[in-house]
DNA sequence: AGAATACGCAACCGACTGGTTGCATAATGC
DNA sequence: GCATTATGCAACCAGTCGGTTGCGTATTCT
């Protein structure tokens, strides 16, 4: 059933349902689209521009970061945050397999129909 | 492959948070993940199986198809459903986008750095 | 040293979620 | 006609979520 990738990623069995539930959020979205720029940022930075509390955001950064989409390191008196691709990477492939499959379902039901008619 | 609807109108602009939280639980992922292989499920066929009630499936099964995730059509006395691709197609090419962004940036940051080291 | 900045922690709140149970109703089988 | 099957609707419940406020503490600035 689950086809497993053969290139060895056998430590990788984190559940994917959090990934996306951490990108079920506009905040958050919005959050992953300045870090994807590339830079680091501050709580505070992220918080300027927002309409929301410092501790809002920061609440949304570290679901982020359990989420992994996020990393977090500090600096003097401030939490500098760095996007990591790696989870939307594995969240796209994720989405790939289930279209993939449904294409394939689909191209082998319209074979049986075809199939049917011939006879 | 792909209809049109008779508006032009790609159905652009739905938020994307939605889908993403429809994704964000494994009960609803497993669902997906049965009703991407093609066929027509009812939700007493989708509740065996699963540990839990026939009305915690269908509430899932309601999250999925507000999000566009699947679609329900009713036969007689049954409610059956299937899978509709789009949303997971424009989910999937959202995290392109945002990993784009991302190499993009980090290889712009590595030509400053390359471009520093030189003079 | 003193003020300002950046943050963490904790409590609190209303709203939503995931799940259950109970009951009513429409379609089907015998 | 009657039992069975498949579903819908509504109430209810505990827990989580998104967000706020208040306060304490560490770092930086002047």
């Amino acid at each position: 059933m689950s086809r497993r990738t053969p290139s060895a990623r056998p430590a990788r069995r984190r559940a994917r349902a959090p990934v996306f539930a951490a990108l079920g959020d506009r905040t958050r979205l919005a959050l992953v689209a300045k870090l994807s720029e590339g830079e680091l940022y501050s709580i505070s930075q992220l918080t300027q521009g927002s309409r929301l509390t410092r501790q809002a955001i920061t609440k949304h950064l570290r679901v982020l970061e359990h989420a992994g989409i996020v990393r977090c390191m500090h600096r003097g008196r401030e939490s500098l945050f760095a996007f990591n691709p790696e989870p939307l990477y594995e969240a796209k492939s994720y989405l790939e397999s289930v279209s993939e499959q449904w294409d394939q379902s689909l191209a082998r039901l319209r074979g049986f129909v075809e199939e049917r008619r011939l006879t």
